[in-house]
DNA sequence: AATGTAGTCAACCGCAGGCAT
DNA sequence: CATGCCTGCGGTTGACTACAT
């Protein structure tokens, strides 16, 4: 990416725009370290670095954190990013918060090359088959288990928003369904999110649960190693399937979450 | 080898919300 | 309460790269 050409080197009111240079960046992280992220108006203050705040934010969020994940998204974070995005909609920094070390941006990026074009991939569609089959059959367990006698687990949680759950429950329906009831929620109060994801995902699948779980546990390692689905159905090609065989074990992960494995960890 | 096309990615823009004054 | 600033988000753009013709 260094060396390009000066073709973006603009300054405008004494910032620069266009590609970053190595120098640049090594401002940008020193100065990250000697003040902690935020304050990027300052930025310019501090240092000799000509870029607005917007700037400054944008490359350190998006390239030069070091916990960000380099390359390729794998088929576990695109199935994430699949069940994500039919939940979220267009939110990509909700989105991106579950899947650790991968920015907003990289996730937009993707999903536009990707999905975008009316051409989702062999893993796509079958994840999103998946995905709506796992809720529909896990809304129908779950349906059973409310009209028996509710235990504890779960009460608070309704009365904070059951409106939420209710909505998300009754549907049942296509992905821009969800994606607007979700959005629907989301607008109730963003102040809610954490706690309507929580609900969502541990409603809605439990790859999506692990992965919060991965993000919740740090970014130790990032083995996206959680739910997922067998290697015949997902393995379009044979490093898919290797890796949706062996690190992917759907039906212990809903083992593990719907019988309170993991919801100890919440 | 040259050209065209699609895919990828970094960066910018405009807008909205939060917060301090 | 009103205003202005800062930050974060989603959408968009444009250059680079890889692949196909």
């Amino acid at each position: 990416m260094e060396g390009q050409l000066d073709w973006g080197r603009q300054e405008v009111d004494g910032l620069r725009k266009g590609p970053w240079t190595s120098q640049e960046d090594k401002l940008l992280v020193e100065h990250v370290r000697q003040h902690g992220e935020g304050r990027w108006n300052s930025v310019s203050k501090h240092t000799e670095l000509k870029r607005s705040g917007k700037s400054c934010r944008l490359r350190w969020v998006n390239y030069l954190r070091p916990d960000l994940k380099r390359g390729k998204i794998t088929p576990q974070e695109e199935s994430i990013i699949v069940q994500l995005h039919a939940l979220w909609g267009n939110r990509w920094s909700t989105v991106a918060r579950s899947l650790p070390g991968r920015t907003d941006n990289e996730i937009k990026n993707y999903w536009r090359t990707h999905f975008k074009k009316g051409k989702p991939s062999k893993n796509i569609e079958r994840a999103r088959a998946r995905f709506f089959k796992q809720r529909r059959e896990m809304q129908s367990q779950q349906q059973q288990q409310q009209q028996q006698p509710l235990g504890q687990v779960g009460k608070d949680d309704e009365n904070q928003h059951g409106g939420a759950r209710t909505g998300m429950i009754d549907d049942v329906g296509s992905p821009v369904d969800d994606a607007c009831t979700a959005r629907t929620v989301a607008e109730a109060g963003r102040h809610h999110e954490d706690l309507i994801m929580h609900d969502a995902m541990d409603f809605m699948c439990p790859m999506s649960s692990c992965a919060l779980l991965l993000h919740g546990a740090g970014q130790g390692g990032g083995a996206g190693s959680c739910c997922g689905s067998t290697s015949e159905e997902y393995g379009s090609s044979e490093e898919d399937g290797a890796t949706w065989g062996t690190l992917w074990n759907l039906e212990d992960m809903v083992d593990d979450v719907f019988n309170g494995g993991a919801r100890t960890l919440w």
